[in-house]
DNA sequence: TTGTACGCGTTATCAG
DNA sequence: CTGATAACGCGTACAA
């Protein structure tokens, strides 16, 4: 019985090095990798550990080094297939790497987010991943007092705090606009859920390029705050249909999931895909390419900003020279099914 | 200058308590909210927090308490919608208990998850939320030697290591092909992708109760270990097609992914659903309600699974009496256009 | 190559 | 109600 404080007494460092008949630091050396010890040494200390089931207490080894191997990652939504992706990402490049991922989901709150901050800062974590710009005062300050590799993903910022890693959404939005005005739709349609500031973005791509050709009809924009869904897709696309009178050729919208709702609706609705109406989607999930007709959509490297993201982190972490700290990963109007086809299939960046 | 170390000179306890002109000990019960100091201390205190912009230093905290916050949570795959939901119920209720969530993915991996589940140890979780029942023996008696509350969950388990939070795979198998056959289906095909426990507990529904009535048929069946999707749905279809020469008259997939592949396959093939084809899936994600035609399944309560495994653990961790470890969630099959209907709508558990 | 002494920032304990 | 002191388990710095 060492002490009457309440962790159950377990097995430490100083246990291991007992049992193995070294010193602690030679423990701790063979734990962590460290080249010169001798292999004698090595192979009696690793039994040890194996012995006495030795699991290291990060909290002591971060304590006394200021090295936590946690890389906290905030995003917007937990249940939205974009993120996941980009997640995946993170996780593929952080876990071999030893690293730990402290996840929060900020519900899209700006608020939620310096609150979860706050709490991902007391971990001591070694690197910051978040998504967009739109960060509160609170937060910024924080984000600017703490001096670890952040990485704003998602989007191109004009601004980043650190590292970006992202695409412009708005180029995007002009690029599917161009594409749909190029297969001779011209009364093109938004529809537009949770309005996040990439949302937003596309949705002034959109505005842009219809203003340019004089089709821009505000009666043909439909956003709602509410958070996105294959249903809210079809409500969306009732209330646009009323809007405008129906008079409507095409539909952009703000992500798959809308699309994917009025794809739906408008078998319901007996209105023919892509004749009577062209739809497209921005994300390009899996979904879009297996759907009936196959959805055209904006294909967006999501598993890629999370890797770049990530291992522009550890880049910093290692002192290596970036590139860039910049990286734009681009996007890739994908046309399918949904939209009428034109002359070129597809339209690259 | 503190000191050369590493860590960025932070403000610390110390530093607080020092500006307030109090003990570091005052500032930790007011940052811990303890009853019993006064209200002009804690004012004074809480003002050089702000004015410090003091972070509290989980690492410190946890060697000193043994109290982390933090809960260790190890899921099969972070992009699958229905584990998605899972963590949300999860994190609905951590965070208000500030408590932080430390995920790991396992990638359908046992030796995955005993890696994982190491490297979360290390952190000192106060608790720990695990899928299913097939740990390796390393990590079986790792989770048997530590002594949190853990919960294992998404299946009904016949020995939990400790609590457990689920339904019967088995049982709604069962459920859905007894669903079927009172829609008149008789040769039923089965189409399964990953092949985790689960989903093989749902193959031994499924080949039970077409068993009992005679109508089991091997060559309806078909599986493969690789990922679940939506185009993987399709490409096993026609197999299913090929292996069984077209002798089919409905289909119960795995998951809904699979489902809408096999749905969209149809449309291709120009099968009609659900006369020539009936189609069901398993887990009721949202797209099931709204594609045309609407998609059969089996409705799950995964929210409620996360909800309910993080308030036990949140129970057990303030010495409260639980009604029963162990928590049928349920389950329900949802009767849509891709089934033919029969008499009764919906087929409760 | 290995070991010793000390400190990391916080909380438990017990005394005032 | 408040404070002094000693851990918590590990890694850094330096010595051997």
């Amino acid at each position: 019985m060492k002490s009457g404080r309440r962790g159950a007494n377990r097995v430490t460092l100083a246990d291991v090095a007992r049992h193995a008949g070294v010193s602690a630091i030679t423990v701790s050396r063979v734990v962590n990798q460290f080249e010169g010890v001798t292999d004698a040494l090595r192979a009696k200390v690793e039994a040890s550990i194996q012995a006495l089931g030795y699991i290291p207490n990060r909290s002591a080894s971060n304590l006394a080094s200021s090295r936590s191997r946690v890389i906290g990652v905030l995003i917007p939504s937990l249940s939205n297939v974009v993120f996941n992706e980009v997640l995946s990402g993170i996780y593929k490049v952080a876990g071999p790497a030893g690293y730990q991922v402290l996840l929060a989901d900020t519900h899209y709150s700006p608020l939620e987010e310096e609150r979860s901050l706050r709490t991902i800062l007391g971990q001591n974590p070694e690197g910051l991943i978040i998504t967009g710009g739109d960060q509160t005062d609170a937060a910024r300050q924080l984000l600017a007092s703490v001096d670890l590799p952040i990485v704003q993903i998602m989007e191109r910022l004009d601004t980043p705090l650190d590292m970006n890693v992202g695409f412009s959404h708005f180029e995007a939005a002009k690029a599917v606009v161009e594409t749909l005005l190029s297969r001779h739709y011209r009364r093109i349609g938004f529809l537009g859920a949770r309005m996040d500031p990439r949302s937003c973005q596309r949705l002034e791509g959109y505005r842009e390029v219809l203003q340019q050709h004089g089709l821009l009809d505000e009666r043909r924009v439909v956003t709602t705050p509410q958070p996105s869904s294959v249903g809210r897709g079809g409500e969306l696309f009732r209330s646009l249909m009323g809007q405008c009178g129906g008079d409507l050729d095409a539909v952009f919208c703000c992500n798959d999931d809308l699309a994917l709702g009025v794809l739906f609706a408008c078998q319901k609705m007996h209105l023919s895909v892509p004749e009577q109406i062209g739809v497209c989607g921005f994300n390009d999930i899996e979904m879009a390419a297996q759907v009936m007709p196959g959805l055209s959509s904006v294909q967006v490297g999501r598993y890629e900003m999370g890797e770049r993201a990530m291992k522009m982190i550890f880049a910093r972490l290692n002192g290596e020279l970036l590139e860039s700290p910049y990286v734009d990963t681009g996007f890739k109007v994908v046309q399918r099914g949904s939209t009428r086809s034109g002359s070129t299939a597809t339209l690259e960046e």
